[in-house]
DNA sequence: TGCGGTTTGGACCGACCGGTCCAATATTGG
DNA sequence: CCAATATTGGACCGGTCGGTCCAAACCGCA
């Protein structure tokens, strides 16, 4: 029951980050997910649409599982945790052998262009990774150095790993991501007052 | 004869930018454009990709232009060049209302999924532009900090420009790009020895 | 055994899209 | 004024795509 929907779901999901939404058929999506034919696709989804939405929604739960495990991990320092995070973005990227936009916006920059509701979505996806990271430097607020605005700063975090992403994916050069990673890294611990990372 | 090919080309490259590369049709341009009918636009273009070509190697080339004229202004310090270029793509982004993708990648961030062609030329842009920048980093290679690459640096900054270009259009947010590219430029002179620019 | 959800398979439709072809009419520069 | 080039206008084609409809088979479960 479920089963198949997220058969689909990640069957599409593969399909978006590789071509984009709109270059993705349908019919793509069916062989790929190993269904007989429209109809049992259209049993599913109402339509292509109501697809990209529940892609979107459900890439966007993967990740936060993903990311909030490491994110609310309680053991270690806020901002040991933030760079363990930027990592695991690089990984997640890395792991997709440099194919899909996933998990950072680029899976998603054509759906944004065809339709608003998906724009407002993805919209929607950016702040709540800016939230849970400026979330987290609050957390060390009183370690970072003055001036420095935790919204900001995740803002800055997030575009800097869209950007590193899109730009890897372009170039379908994986030491990029490494060494935007890295630097975004020092970045980050250069905010934060003697901080011994290096 | 040039004359309808630039109209054209700009047209195209509006469009592209608000709406990408696959969701534009032939007939979109025309509409745009003023032309009369198909054989109006064949008779300029070969193909819908061979349009997609001339766009990219256009706006690249119209970039130059602008950036270069500040990265290679005489009469500023390097690093100071850098700053103003920073400034001149969130100006430029603004300028076209959070609606393009233009200049930085995320025009064209479909098309590269569409055609190798494309993604081999959209990587040879960002080559340029982080060549560019490498290279006026390396003219102030003697006050950077130790440790600090001008290339890997270059990288850094197009990707964060990259992703606030892509952030923003998604938001609808102006502030964004501000945001970022403050940031972007007290990294940049947090790179720099005994930099006076706060 | 019978029922509801699932699967299969395919025909079909209307819209759009890239591209071709053509024939007639402006426009313009040598 | 003539020829080359630019412009107009529209019919047309083949393909793709999202989506609909239908009828038959399959399945596990009560």
């Amino acid at each position: 029951m479920t089963q198949r929907r997220i058969q689909i779901l990640d069957a599409a999901a593969e399909l978006i980050a590789e071509k984009g939404f709109v270059q993705t058929s349908v019919d793509d999506v069916i062989a790929r997910a190993g269904l007989s034919g429209k109809s049992h696709f259209y049993h599913y989804f109402k339509s292509k649409d109501a697809l990209g939405h529940e892609v979107l929604a459900r890439q966007f739960d993967l990740l936060g599982e993903r990311g909030l495990a490491i994110l609310r991990e309680g053991s270690l320092d806020p901002i040991e945790r933030l760079l363990v995070f930027i990592d695991s973005v690089v990984a997640m990227q890395v792991e997709r052998g440099m194919k899909g936009g996933s998990p950072f916006g680029a899976l998603a920059s054509d759906m944004a262009e065809q339709d608003e509701g998906f724009r407002v979505r993805i919209a929607r996806v950016f702040r709540g990774w800016i939230d849970e990271i400026a979330g987290l430097l609050s957390q060390a607020e009183d370690r970072l150095e003055e001036g420095a605005d935790p919204f900001r700063l995740a803002r800055f975090i997030v575009a800097a790993l869209e950007g590193a992403t899109t730009m890897a994916r372009m170039k379908r050069d994986v030491s990029l991501m490494h060494g935007v990673a890295a630097d975004l890294k020092r970045f980050v611990t250069s905010h934060v007052r003697g901080s011994v990372t290096r």
